[in-house]
DNA sequence: ATTTTTGCAAACCTTTTGCATGGAA
DNA sequence: TTCCATGCAAAAGGTTTGCAAAAAT
């Protein structure tokens, strides 16, 4: 969870401008649970009578995730989501029924640093980045499956 | 590298037609170094003046990956490359400079299945899937950018 | 006063779909 | 002969862009 005001000074020692778009975008996404599409954002958005483009949740969510406020994750269906992270947080493990994301401590992938490296030297490939994104079911959709069936994903 | 030949005995074997089209595209994509797009695909399709729809491209490309003779991935740019791929390897390491992949003998990240149990452990989420994507140069790209400065990657 | 940001709408791009035709089994 | 597969063109997503007006510094 992010707060609004983190996003605002960000912004500010960014360079950028403190807009009210973009006060209410942060504000939005600091309700958001896990991860949410800039569509689900332009939605909110509406309901709450901002008069915000969608043009306008683009660009902040490019602004934010320039600034690391967020991190955009490429889904298979084609379309981009977003996740508010914590700075530290590299990973996340996201529910594939209901989209909840929890941030990975960094320490516990530990060895996939040293397994890198190993596949650096044996390929020669000069790895500089990595994308590693876990799905699974959340406690709360593993409980709720136990006595009934599985409901399609919220978000494909 | 996958033979086009491979890729026909499949499709027979996994129930579909052989056809015209699926013989050609299996053809280009066994000539493919590395990863490619649809579109790319098409292109080639089309210097060759084999008259193939876009569309046929499309499909032959999900009924390859339905069949585990192609991997497909998601870049940031929103569109999909496709990797041809030998039964087996479930990771690549791509080069973000010229796109050309290698595959990750499964053995080399052992580490990672550890560290999975680990994080589901913490988190109690059941994961149940995960997408490593690896990205570097590769040892030609290295070679070159020894002399010469870094040309704009192949594909963003 | 300047420069960034916004909203709107149209443009873009890749991928998908409907449907009649053509080809495989 | 019976389905599956193809091509075409149009539709459908999600994302980006041009531009004049509005807001921030």
């Amino acid at each position: 969870m992010v707060a609004a005001e983190t996003i605002m000074t960000a912004l500010d020692a960014g360079g950028y401008r403190v807009t009210s778009p973009r006060r209410r975008i942060a504000q939005l996404i600091a309700e958001m649970q896990g991860r949410f599409t800039a569509d689900q954002l332009l939605s909110a958005s509406r309901r709450h009578r901002y008069g915000i483009g969608r043009a306008t949740v683009f660009r902040s969510l490019d602004v934010f995730s320039a600034l690391d406020l967020v991190e955009r994750v490429d889904l298979p269906s084609g379309e981009h989501a977003y996740l508010a992270c914590e700075p530290a947080h590299h990973h996340h493990v996201v529910c594939s029924r209901c989209g909840q994301a929890v941030g990975v401590p960094e320490g516990e992938l530990g060895e996939l640093t040293a397994a890198l490296r190993e596949v650096s030297r044996r390929t020669r490939y000069q790895i500089d980045s990595h994308r590693l994104e876990l799905y699974g079911i959340c406690p709360d959709c593993q409980a709720a499956s136990a006595d009934q069936n599985p409901t399609t994903a919220t978000l494909s």
